[in-house]
DNA sequence: CTTATTTTCTTCATCCATTGCAAATTTGCA
DNA sequence: TGCAAATTTGCAATGGATGAAGAAAATAAG
């Protein structure tokens, strides 16, 4: 099934992503060159860009994965389930699968999670990440929907709560200690969120009979 | 009041941005380097870098204008205006900015626009600098409402808010033709938002009787 | 108007991320 | 074992960013 290749090159994969977050730790994330992190894990400078498409890549190496697994969620609508009850779901899980850090130890998910907030040039580029994400759910969750959510309340309902759920993570901040917090604060944003989007499943199921209606008559 | 060092610097800082944008239009915005930029305005490279800290930066160079404006308005809180009044007011007049483009003509204003939702370094840039104001818009927001939201709920009501906003532009934008269009979805999206955080209303001005019958006993 | 002082600009050198290319190496398979 | 495909590597070049020192310009002083 995996050949000596593939075993190999995922062996790489991990030394550079584990090297790397070892000299972060060390030296901090800017005074950390690609030649050290490249030397640290054994391979050449050059060989790190068939792996990873630049040094914020590495950082965010499972976001792709995450993505796809959201999307996968959001299709998995019930019969009934209103648009909050979906998204309520994706928040559950989501905070669920950023609990366990993909594949990091808990040192290793931690230094991440520091470094993605305090690193600029990490924050620009997760934002970006993110906001991809966002828009390709507020699709699925449009689709998710058919003739009850336009793409503008969809993408609203997406924005909004995720948007609330960032925001109120970084801008809390210092009032927080643990992880356990900050995911406290998430928690506390999207339940707020949501409860403002019931609006928007009332609009919802009124669209879905009136459909019925149409398909009755 | 205005030596002739300011007026000079002043006159260089818009040959650099007016030259840019000529290029960035010309040869794409990735294809232009700073070398060129520089030599159409007629400073040195260096110079460059003492007036913008960045490429992306002189793409954004009025956004902290534009947020200590916002900041502003966030501080004229009225007379029993309720958070999502004062938000309301603050969508108003962004978007008003937003249309005005920052001393631009409508031609360079567009330029920018076009840029900055398509190139992948300039949308990055500009999601942090968004993000940015957004936690200080947040803390603004809970400043203008002491005891009546406390800091997750303020943050949660600017990032659903904003990010619903900006995601709705995003995800509708195929179905958009003008720039008409483009601020009509974020309208919408602003509206269907302010309407779901009226709950907050309710909740901020429950704490404000209670806090007069606390002040009155 | 001339000199001294301060501010700004330029030149030069350097670091580092990123990319293209061609040679060298390793792996999969016959 | 030997060949073809996939990978890795070294090398060179580009371009953004930054530090330092001296030249140039603007302003203040006399």
């Amino acid at each position: 099934m995996v050949g000596l290749r593939e075993r190999k090159k995922e062996r790489t994969r991990r030394a550079l992503i584990e090297a790397a977050l070892r000299l972060f730790e060390e030296k901090g994330y800017a005074e950390t060159t690609l030649a050290e992190i490249a030397a640290e894990a054994e391979v050449s400078t050059r060989t790190f860009f068939s792996y990873f498409s630049g040094k914020e890549d590495l950082v965010y190496y499972d976001s792709q994965d995450r993505l796809e697994r959201a999307l996968e969620l959001m299709a998995t609508r019930r019969p009934e389930e209103a648009p909050t009850g979906l998204l309520h779901r994706l928040v559950d899980q989501s905070i669920i699968w950023a609990v366990q850090g993909g594949g990091l130890t808990f040192e290793e998910a931690e230094l991440r999670t520091r470094l993605v907030m305090t690193e600029p040039s990490l924050q620009a580029r997760g934002l970006l990440l993110l906001f991809d994400s966002q828009v390709k759910l507020a699709k699925a969750l449009h689709d998710a929907f058919p003739g009850e959510l336009d793409l503008v309340e969809a993408a609203s309902a997406v924005g909004a709560l995720i948007g609330a759920m960032k925001l109120a993570m970084m801008a809390n901040l210092e009032n927080v200690r643990s992880i356990n917090e900050l995911v406290g604060t998430a928690r506390r944003a999207a339940e707020l969120t949501l409860d403002g989007l019931r609006a928007l499943d009332e609009r919802a199921a009124s669209r879905a009979r009136a459909d019925q209606r149409g398909i009755a008559s």
